[in-house]
DNA sequence: CCGTGTTTGGTATAGTGGATAACAATTATC
DNA sequence: GATAATTGTTATCCACTATACCAAACACGG
C-alpha cells in the first residue's frame, strides 16, 4: 500500500517547491479583528505590560499603584472602602495591603471611632514612592500613549472607555 | 476610669446628628480616572461580563468563541498555530481544546504530512454553535456597544485599541 | 442592660489564567 | 545515522478572583 488507496494524500513535496515563498502563511484573524472585546483585552495587556516596564524601578504593579493613589486622595478611609472602590474583594485586599505595609509604603491604624476598622494612610516613604511613580507614569507611560494616539485621540479613547466602564 | 483620660475620643454622637445628610461620602477616584490603564481594564471587565451574559445560552467563554472563530477562518491549522495567534501558550491550550472537543465542537486530526501535529477542525455541531454565537454577539453584545458609543464612536474606539494592541 | 443581627478585618480554600520545565514521539538537518 | 528542533502533553507554580467562615466590635430593639 504505497499510493493506491490515497492518491491525493501525498503531493506535498511538489507544493513545497512550488510555493516556497509563502510557505508559512499567516493565520487569518478574520472577524476577530472586529470583536471589540478581543481587541480591548489585547490592548489592555499591552498597556499593563508597558506600565510595569515604566514603573519597574519602583517595583509597583498597577494594582499597588492604584491603591497608593487612592490613599493619597482619600485620607482616613478604611480597608473596605478602598477595596470596594477598586473592585477588589476584602479577602484579596489583605495580602495586597500586607505587601505595601511590609515595604513601609502605608500603614493600618486602628480607628478610634470604630475599633473594628483600620484607617489606611500613606507613610512618608509611601508619599515619596508615589510621587516618583507618578512622574514615571506621566513622563514615560502616558507620554508614549499620547505619542501613539495624539492628545485628543487619547482623550477620546479615555472618554469612551469611561463610558463603557460606567454605563455598560 | 470612665471619661477622664480621653475626653476628646467620644464626641461622635453629636457629629452623627450634625452631618447626617452626607454621612457616607463617596471615595474620590482622583487621578485614577485619568489613568488609561485603569479605565481600560475596567472597561474590559465590563465588556467580557456582557459577552458572557449574551452568549450564556451557548455556554461559550470569550476565549472559546475566539478559538471557534479562528478554526472557521483557518481550516487545516494545528494547535501551535492557533494558540500562537491567540497569545495562548501551548500547554494552556490543551485543556481549552479538550473542553471544546469533549463537547463535540471541534476535533483534532493527526496530520498526514507531520504526524506530530494535530490539525484542528470544526465539527458540524461546532459550525452550528459558532453561527448561533455570532448572531448573539452581533445582535445583543455588539449592538449594545453600538448603542452606547454610536457606530462611528465604536469604529474609532476599535481603531485606537487596534493601534495600541499592534504598535504599542 | 441584654440578646440579636450586622459590619470589619482576616483566614482558609477553591477556581482560573498564565508561565516554565520536562518528556515522548516525530521530524529536520547535516 | 547522530544530533537538534518541533509538537502535543503533563506537571507544577504563581497571580488573581471568588466564596465560606470566623472573632472582634458595633448597632439596635426590647
Amino acid at each position: 500500500m504505497s499510493d493506491s488507496a490515497k492518491p491525493v494524500s501525498k503531493r506535498e513535496g511538489r507544493r513545497e517547491a512550488a510555493v516556497a515563498v509563502e510557505e508559512t502563511q499567516a493565520v487569518q484573524l478574520g472577524e476577530l479583528s472586529d470583536l471589540l472585546g478581543y481587541v480591548l483585552k489585547r490592548a489592555q495587556l499591552k498597556v499593563f505590560e508597558d506600565f510595569l516596564r515604566c514603573v519597574a524601578p519602583l517595583q509597583l504593579t498597577p494594582a499597588q499603584f492604584s491603591v497608593l493613589l487612592l490613599l493619597d486622595a482619600n485620607p482616613g478611609r478604611n480597608q473596605t472602602e478602598i477595596a470596594n472602590t477598586l473592585g477588589i474583594l476584602r479577602p484579596n485586599f489583605v495580602s495586597l495591603l500586607d505587601s505595601l505595609e511590609s515595604r513601609d509604603l502605608c500603614t493600618r491604624v486602628r480607628s478610634a471611632n470604630d475599633r473594628r476598622s483600620h484607617i489606611l494612610m500613606l507613610t512618608e516613604k509611601g508619599r515619596g514612592v508615589l510621587a516618583r511613580a507618578k512622574k514615571l507614569v506621566v513622563s514615560k507611560h502616558e507620554a508614549r500613549l499620547n505619542e501613539l494616539l495624539g492628545p485628543d485621540g487619547r482623550e477620546a479613547l479615555l472618554g469612551m472607555l469611561t463610558k463603557i466602564a460606567e454605563e455598560f
